[in-house]
DNA sequence: TGAAATGTTGGGGCG
DNA sequence: ACGCCCCAACATTTC
């Protein structure tokens, strides 16, 4: 006779703390068997990116070793599809109970009603719960009824709501099944490249909730008060780094809001905290999920439908100096050579690479975003897509088509002592800091004396950033209706 | 969460 | 002393 079993299935929430599947399923008193299923075919066309699949290869050993001190097992399972895995798993336990934290990206939320109907109608209870956003989607909107689709009104709605509830900590125990069901080594789903490129991943992350609860009390005790300045200097360690323990749900935004507020209010700040550009961020955050919750398509297509018409260049050759780090312009090479090493890229360095793919090389923003997708250990589809619509200038509350960054500029505004530049695109080292962000204007002798010869060490712009600013305003005026179009319902 | 083009102002050189 | 021009510095407009 089985006890009554309750199957936690862990998707992208994968920490025992802060996790209120979790703890609805600890509260019945029932066995717990915690479960996550690899079914990568379910997500379409946005499958996890080779260097997701690493991170998340560490984040389910990291998580299996939080369960195993705790009496428990995560039970891998790698299936074309979830429901099938999970029926069999609940058949296998006995289960009558399966719990979960929401997705919300529009396959995702299509697949949970599917499996929720599927799972009640086999006589399986199904609950679903809110570990990821501070506010459910659904539950923010204007006046009238619609989604926000400017963020400064949207944030500065939530910040007038009541605190989202403050987390629980992670359970000291967890009851176990009679018998535990067979599972699949981590090594067994294969999220691991065949050939180890993942060096400097290594040397860059430590997956799991431990180390993003890490990172998160030396970023409040180290970075929060100088946060507004540091952030947009990637020379610096101005950010959190805290975005791929995020998109697994190694950490939740819940932790974070009431950390950084218990912080504030330890030090006897209790005006800056809520309104600060730190959790402003996680504001960001929860705007992409409301804005690929409310417009679906945006993943796929421009917000603004005009766009669609976009006559891109779509070159590529560019397109590939533009991945491999090669495009002659130093702060968008060491963005890119940033992201192939680490897995990462600091937000001042995505906005000005994601510009000049976009604006410089006339490349559709989707390229970006597929790119991305498969380089970044954050890749989150709200927020792959939200940036991209905003560089694009195609988005909701996006930058005009018109804002073009200046890759010099944007260098000496914000890599002022080449620090950034000189750590990822070494080549151009010796360059005094006057040059450092276009040696292509430096004089003969100041090439010569950094022992740089472009075309040989270093490239030439693979465009003239002049040419190319005026050439992406005349595609643009191509489409442009007689009055600005706005976003499609 | 830009930058370039264009306009305005005011100091200073100079005839 | 005066007008003219140049141009830097700043502001505004435009892309």
């Amino acid at each position: 006779m089985p006890c009554m079993t309750t199957l936690v299935w862990f998707r992208q929430d994968l920490r025992l703390a802060d996790n209120p599947a979790l703890a609805a399923a600890l509260e019945s008193g029932a066995a717990v068997v915690p479960v996550y299923v690899h079914a990568p075919i379910e997500e379409g066309a946005w499958a996890p990116g080779a260097a997701s699949r690493w991170w998340l290869h560490h984040s389910l050993e990291r998580l299996g070793e939080d369960l195993a001190r705790r009496g428990s097992r995560l039970t891998l399972r790698a299936e074309p599809q979830s429901l099938a895995a999970l029926l069999a798993l609940a058949r296998e336990c006995g289960a009558v109970r399966i719990v979960w934290n929401r997705r919300y990206e529009p396959a995702a939320i299509a697949r949970d009603q599917d499996l929720k109907a599927a799972f009640r109608a086999a006589g399986i209870q199904a609950d679903s719960y809110n570990s990821a956003l501070l506010h459910e989607p659904w539950t923010v909107q204007t006046r009238t009824g619609a989604p926000f689709q400017v963020f400064t009104p949207f944030w500065r709605h939530c910040l007038s709501l009541p605190d989202p509830p403050e987390p629980q900590g992670a359970p000291s125990a967890l009851p176990a099944p009679p018998r535990w069901p067979a599972s699949e080594r981590p090594e067994g789903l294969g999220l691991l490249p065949r050939i180890d490129w993942a060096g400097g991943l290594r040397d860059a992350w430590t997956p799991g909730s431990a180390a993003a609860q890490g990172l998160l009390g030396r970023f409040l005790e180290e970075g929060f008060e100088a946060y507004g300045e540091q952030r947009d200097l990637p020379g610096t360690q101005g950010t959190s780094r805290l975005s791929p323990h995020l998109h697994f749900g190694e950490i939740g935004p819940r932790e974070i809001w009431h950390a950084t507020r218990r912080y504030a209010q330890e030090r006897g700040r209790h005006t800056s905290w809520r309104g600060s550009k730190f959790l402003a961020e996680l504001g960001w955050r929860e705007f992409a999920h409301h804005l690929l919750y409310h417009f679906p398509q945006s993943a796929e297509r421009p917000l603004r439908e005009k766009f669609a018409a976009f006559p891109w260049k779509n070159d590529p050759a560019l397109a590939r100096s533009w991945t491999r780090g090669a495009t002659g312009y130093p702060i968008v090479d060491a963005a890119m050579r940033e992201l192939w090493r680490t897995g990462w890229m600091h937000n001042r360095a995505r906005m000005i690479a994601g510009s000049f793919l976009v604006k410089d090389l006339l490349a559709d923003w989707t390229q970006g975003a597929r790119w991305f997708w498969d380089t970044l250990v954050d890749a989150d589809l709200a927020g792959n897509t939200l940036g991209w619509q905003w560089v694009a200038g195609c988005g909701a509350d996006a930058a005009p088509y018109f804002r073009v960054f200046n890759p010099a500029l944007q260098g000496a505004k914000f890599d002022p002592d080449g620090a950034y530049v000189r750590r990822w695109v070494p080549e151009i080292t010796r360059l005094p800091n006057e040059w450092v962000h276009r040696p292509w204007a430096a004089p003969a002798q100041v090439l010569a004396a950094a022992g740089l010869s472009l075309g040989e060490h270093y490239p030439r712009p693979v465009v003239d950033h002049d040419v190319a600013r005026r050439e992406a305003l005349r595609a643009l005026s191509s489409i442009k209706a007689r009055h600005p179009a706005g976003p499609r319902r």
